[in-house]
DNA sequence: ACTAATGTTGTAGG
DNA sequence: GCCTACAACATTAG
């Protein structure tokens, strides 16, 4: 469920709630999304800022810093239910916060600074500028597709948000990265800062999980163009969306719209 | 029974 | 180093 913009949506929840606040208290209840040693290092800290990079959720502490990222189907809610997938319960002062997760694709941990897998990231996909993605496409001999899914490449696009911007760029999926040069690749900067702007302003895409931590879904699934859209009429010309499999993931385009 | 699902990582081979 | 394919992780839904 979790890009960008879900993810982004979930910092802005947050924020409005758990700033300033105390940890009482953390508990896993699963071992494969938080260590049980986090349970300690995190129980009496007070959460200073809340951030985001790419699909990583970066929480500030006064000692430390709480990361999580949602994988496919994690949720963090302000007062929550718990439920057969409750995964981490945080008891904060006067409200808890709920982790829970279906699959257990997502992970949450205490580190002690913000280097570790965050560093490995490529630049934020809001933050990065047109020159140096333009740059970064240079010597790129795969697809842009499953470059785009790549978050040493960029951090923060996934698969709805990837089809979705190679759609309003008019670029196939399968197009070779570095033959994307100039006017093309100005085209397909703007579409992913814009398709991203907009998913937020929606609310994120609400697809089967996704919620932001007050339990409200997004509402940009509703303008998908191509994303979950197999067989059925392009909004621009009518032609019937196809889906073929690129780099083991879907990939969903126009065929007239989107030449190779 | 089989397949696909908003994600990431490790391994192997070219 | 880059690129591709495949498997794995765990669970649900069609």
């Amino acid at each position: 469920m979790p890009e960008l913009p879900e993810v982004e949506n979930v910092v802005r929840s947050l924020r409005r709630s758990v700033l300033g606040v105390r940890i009482e208290s953390a508990r896993s209840l699963s071992r494969l999304v938080m260590k049980r040693a986090d349970e300690k290092r995190l129980a009496g800290r007070t959460i200073r800022s809340i951030d985001r990079i790419g699909k990583h959720i970066l929480v500030r502490l006064d000692d430390g810093v709480l990361e999580i990222h949602l994988g496919m189907t994690g949720r963090l809610l302000v007062d929550g239910e718990r439920n057969a997938y409750t995964r981490v319960i945080f008891a904060l002062q006067g409200r808890r916060l709920m982790y829970e997760d279906i699959r257990q694709f997502g992970r949450v941990r205490w580190t002690p600074d913000l280097r570790e897998r965050v560093s490995a990231l490529g630049p934020d996909a809001m933050s990065v500028s047109a020159d140096q993605f333009e740059r970064a496409l240079r010597g790129r001999r795969g697809r842009i597709k499953p470059l785009l899914l790549n978050q040493t490449f960029i951090a923060g696009v996934g698969n709805i948000y990837a089809d979705e911007a190679l759609f309003r760029a008019r670029l196939h999926p399968k197009t070779i990265a570095e033959r994307i040069r100039g006017e093309r690749a100005a085209r397909l900067y703007r579409a992913i800062s814009e398709v991203l702007s907009l998913a937020i302003e929606q609310g994120g895409s609400s697809i089967s999980d996704y919620v932001d931590a007050d339990g409200r879904q997004g509402s940009f699934q509703l303008l998908h163009q191509v994303y979950g859209r197999e067989g059925q009429p392009c909004t621009g010309c009518g032609t019937a969306i196809r889906r073929i499999v690129l780099g083991q993931r879907s990939a969903h385009y126009c065929p007239r719209c989107q030449k190779y």
